[in-house]
Parts: structure tokens; C-alpha cells; sequence
DNA sequence: TTATATACGAAAAAAATTTTCATTCAAACA
DNA sequence: TGTTTGAATGAAAATTTTTTTCGTATATAA
């Protein structure tokens, strides 16, 4: 009726609030089981939860669709596994196209999962302290500290003075210097990386804020820092968790850039129009 | 009956051959608008087509599904567009949880389209010339240069002697101290960075192997070198093409990795096992 | 307290699906 | 050639599922 289209987990979510008691639990029961759903009669499903075939009916008219079977159809085109056979290890017998297939898909899947988890999670948080922050410097290791490069170049263009080097030794000096108004990017897959962890004693000793990008929600870096974000990458035979983690890690940053970028034109410090041109420059 | 899984339109495919003429038709049918099906009774269906329910019903059940409902469910899952909305512009009202979501789509359509050139095009013969490479080292410029230090970092894993400079005159000098048993791995985004060029004519005279990673058919990086490689990402207002083709050339350069590491693996250079170690390293 | 609205279930109605059965047609066979 | 067999198909019946209608209960507001 209203609406025909796809999103129906979104929807209920949307309209959990408005439900009544029985759709309530209507609606927990199809965000629980919501693959189930989709091999399951309007009768089964209203026995199941012990309550009458019309009020399953009005639930799916209440969040927007024509019917039973128009949610069904909805569940089902978003239910389907998001990209899979992903997690498939490498095998020997693998040719260089399927070798390839897999590790792209492996990379798509730790974005999905990295989005999954980002936006529940602190991100706008981070977004708003970058934005606020007088000044931003970035800090990574090892491989870490090329990401953390790759975020200097991007971020030298919202305008806000950022930093980032490579040497540890510099690193250290760094942090010395920053203060309480300052944000602190820190980059490890691991959390443990001990010129990194390093860096967060000296500055949570002059009170810098510290924003943490890690794949290890127990780890010293995600527990120690202010506002933790996680990558979610899963390592498989022949197959690095931490290649993936890089993409995801890339992917947060990526976001952070735009979304500071916009929250700064709100802002008024700058116009649209620069904006748009600062962030569509080709070359990077 | 036979089985309830997925792969709807694999299934007409693979049926193809057995079925009769009526079937043929619906088969013909469903493979040209599946998106159709899927809001269709099987009464309207066979109406359409004009021929009765229960010859569809059969066509149903005879490409392996339980009923017609059962296959329009299969259809659902997998017609979904694979990922929706992506190449959606950021617009100003955007809330952070939505300009992450499009950056992240962003980021996921472009591993996707770039996968499908890259497994058509020249790829496996990179990863040849690579494994037989007598040393092989990594060229970008900017940002790109971030790229190109990631994947020294990456390679010097494979035990194949590699390299890489961010300064350009290190590259340069570096350049033309390699031979024709030497690979050249250079990394645009656009493919007219002029310092990446530069490099590249020095490498040609002393016959060096090149492979070029670009986002841009039509350069003169893709046009000179010996094997092109492509990124495929599209810019749109708010986010520049450069954030998502980086995610690329960088999967691009994974993929190299991991293909480059089997095969030497088969080459007898290193044993399974130590091979699986060196890949699986938690710390990059 | 009464009126009104909302929530819900029972049952009826409608629609869609599935099954059954009869017919046609063509190939196989006597 | 006539007959049999079996696959393909459609018509109609049976069944299941979905949707609508209507009545009751409960809560809320006047």
C-alpha cells in the first residue's frame, strides 16, 4: 500500500515504538528469526506466537507493507547471506581468478561488517570531537603507520591542522606536545603494538583525547582510549585477517574525512562550493 | 522437494536443456524479469504467458523447488540488487550514519566493479611476470606513494627481493638501476602524475617490466606500460573517486599478494607450511 | 459514568497455491 | 496401420494461505 520496496528490518525498527504489545513481539520475533520467517506461513507464524492471523496481518500493514507476503518478500531480498561464500578459505587447487574473488570478497565483507559495527557504535562521537579538536595528529606502526599517513593526506584538507609521522621516536615527541583541546588518532590491528600503546601513556598523561581504530575490542589500545572504533576483519587459512583490516581501516577514516568535512561546512567554515571542490580533487 | 536453497536463476539455467516448450517459455520468462516474478501470482504468471497455473506449478517443482512460493522466495534473495544505492550522492541532510553508509557503499561497489574488470583482463599475467621477477619494486607518487610503501611492506613477505622510496628522486635514481629481469609496479590514480610518468620512461629504456595500477584506461600511464591494471571507481558530488579507488588498488595489490605467495608455493620456493605462516602474520 | 478509540481474535471471504484428473498428441511398437 | 504408452498440458477441484469483516474487550478521555 504505502510502500512496496525492500528494508524491512529497518522498518520495524523504525516503528517499534508505535507497536502495540502483541507486535512487539511480532516485530522481536522477525528481528530474531527473520530467515525463518521467510519459509513460514501467516497461520504458522501467528500459532507460533500464540495470537490470531490478523493481528501478524495488521503488523505488516502497521510497518508499511501491502500484506504478509509483500514482507516476506522483503525479509527475503534482505536476508540473502550479504556477499557469500566469502569467509571460503583459500585452497591449493585455486586458480589466480578465484584466488582474487575471494580476497576481494573477503575485503567487501570486512567493510560490511566494519559499517555493521560502526555505525551502533561511537563513531559521531568521533566525528564531532575531530571536528572540535584544534589540532588532530595520527599514529600508527609498523604497517599502522602507513594508514596513518594515508589519513594525514586526506585530513590535511579539511583544514584543520593535522599530523602524522612515521619514526616512533618522532611519534613520542609528538604526543609530548599536544594538549587537552587536541585529538589523538591511534592505528593498530592488533591493539598491542607496543610503540603505539606507547604513545597513548604520554598522551593520556597531558590529557589529549584519544580516538582508537583496532579489530580487538579486548585489547590495551581499544580499552584505554577514549573513544574506541573497531574494524571487524576474520582471518582464514592463506588469508591475513589484518590485509582486510587495512581496508576497513581505510574505509573508518574515509568516513571520518567526509563526515568531518560536512559537519565543518555546517559549521560555517567553509562553503559548500570549496568544499566540494577540496573534497573532489582528483588527484590525492 | 529436492532442495529449498538460493540460486533461482542458476537453477532455470542449468534445467534449461530438459525442459519443454511451455517450460522454456516461462524459463525464458523469469530469466528476463525476474524483479517481475517476484510480485506476481502464479495465476497473473500463467495468464501472461497463456498457459495454465499448474504448468507453471510444474515448472516450478521441476527446476527443484517445493512450490511456486518457494521459488518466488528463491527469486527474492537473489535478485536484490547486489549492493543498493551506492552510487547515491551525499546530500546535505545527511546524518553521519548515512554519509558512512554511502561512504562504505562507496567503497564496497568499487572492489566489486573493479574485481569484475580485473578478472577478465591482464591480471594473471601480472602475477606471473611478478613470481618470476628478479626484484621488483613499487612507484607512486602523493598519495599514491602510501599505496606503493603498503605494498613493499606487503611483498617483502613473499621473500622476492623488493623495494620502494616515497621520494621521487630516489625513485628515479632507483629506476634506472633496474633491468630487464627487474618488474616496475606503478600506481596512479589517475595515470598522469607527472613524477610517476617521468619514472616510467626511465624504466622503459632499460627494459624494465611494467605493470600499472591506474584508474583510467584512457592515460598515458595505462597507455605506455607493459601490463595495465585497472581500478574502477566513480566519483560522485561529495566524494571524491580517489578515496574509493585507493580501497581498490589496494585490494588490487592484495590480490597480487596472495596470488603471488601460492604460486610461488607451487614453484616449490617455500613449503606449505611456512608459506601459511608468513601470510597469516597478525602484525603487518 | 459514558463515550470513544484501540487492540485483538474469530470467523468469513477472497485469493493463491497445489493436487487431481482428463485430454491431446506424438513416438514406440505389435 | 492400429494400438499402446507416456509426456505435456489444461480444467477443475481441493487445499492452503491471505485478507477482510465484524464483534468483543479493554483502556482512555471527557
Amino acid at each position: 500500500m504505502i510502500n512496496e520496496n525492500q528494508y524491512c528490518l529497518a522498518r520495524i525498527k523504525t516503528h517499534y515504538v508505535k507497536l502495540s504489545d502483541k507486535e512487539k513481539t511480532i516485530a522481536d520475533y522477525i528481528l530474531k528469526h527473520p530467515e525463518e520467517i521467510i519459509h513460514t506461513s501467516i497461520n504458522q507464524l501467528a500459532e507460533d506466537l500464540g495470537m490470531a492471523d490478523s493481528t501478524v496481518f495488521r503488523f505488516c500493514k502497521r510497518i508499511g507493507f501491502k500484506g504478509y507476503q509483500a514482507m516476506k518478500i522483503a525479509l527475503a531480498s534482505e536476508i540473502v547471506t550479504p556477499i557469500k561464500d566469502i569467509h571460503e578459505t583459500i585452497n591449493e587447487g585455486d586458480d589466480v581468478r578465484t584466488v582474487s574473488e575471494k580476497v576481494f570478497q573477503s575485503n567487501m565483507k570486512a567493510l560490511e561488517d566494519t559499517l555493521q559495527l560502526l555505525v551502533g557504535g561511537s563513531f559521531e562521537l568521533a566525528v564531532k570531537t575531530i571536528v572540535n579538536a584544534k589540532r588532530v595528529e595520527f599514529f600508527g606502526s609498523g604497517g599502522s603507520s602507513i594508514i596513518a599517513m594515508d589519513a594525514y593526506h586526506k585530513f590535511i584538507r579539511t583544514g584543520i591542522p593535522v599530523f602524522a609521522n612515521s619514526d616512533s621516536h618522532m611519534q613520542l615527541m609528538s604526543a609530548s606536545q599536544l594538549g587537552e583541546q587536541d585529538v589523538a588518532v591511534l592505528i593498530s590491528h592488533t591493539g598491542t603494538t607496543k610503540d603505539t600503546i606507547q604513545v597513548l601513556g604520554v598522551l593520556k598523561e597531558n590529557n589529549v583525547k584519544t580516538i582508537g581504530i583496532t579489530n580487538f575490542a579486548k585489547s590495551p589500545l581499544s580499552e584505554e582510549v577514549d573513544i574506541p572504533l573497531y574494524t571487524v576483519a576474520e582471518e582464514t587459512d592463506y588469508r591475513s585477517e589484518a590485509l582486510s583490516s587495512r581496508i576497513a581501516q581505510l574505509s573508518i577514516l574515509d568516513s571520518l574525512f567526509i563526515n568531518v568535512m560536512i559537519a565543518r561546512e555546517e559549521e560555517g567554515h567553509t562553503s559548500l562550493h570549496k568544499m566540494r571542490n577540496a573534497i573532489s580533487i582528483k588527484r590525492m
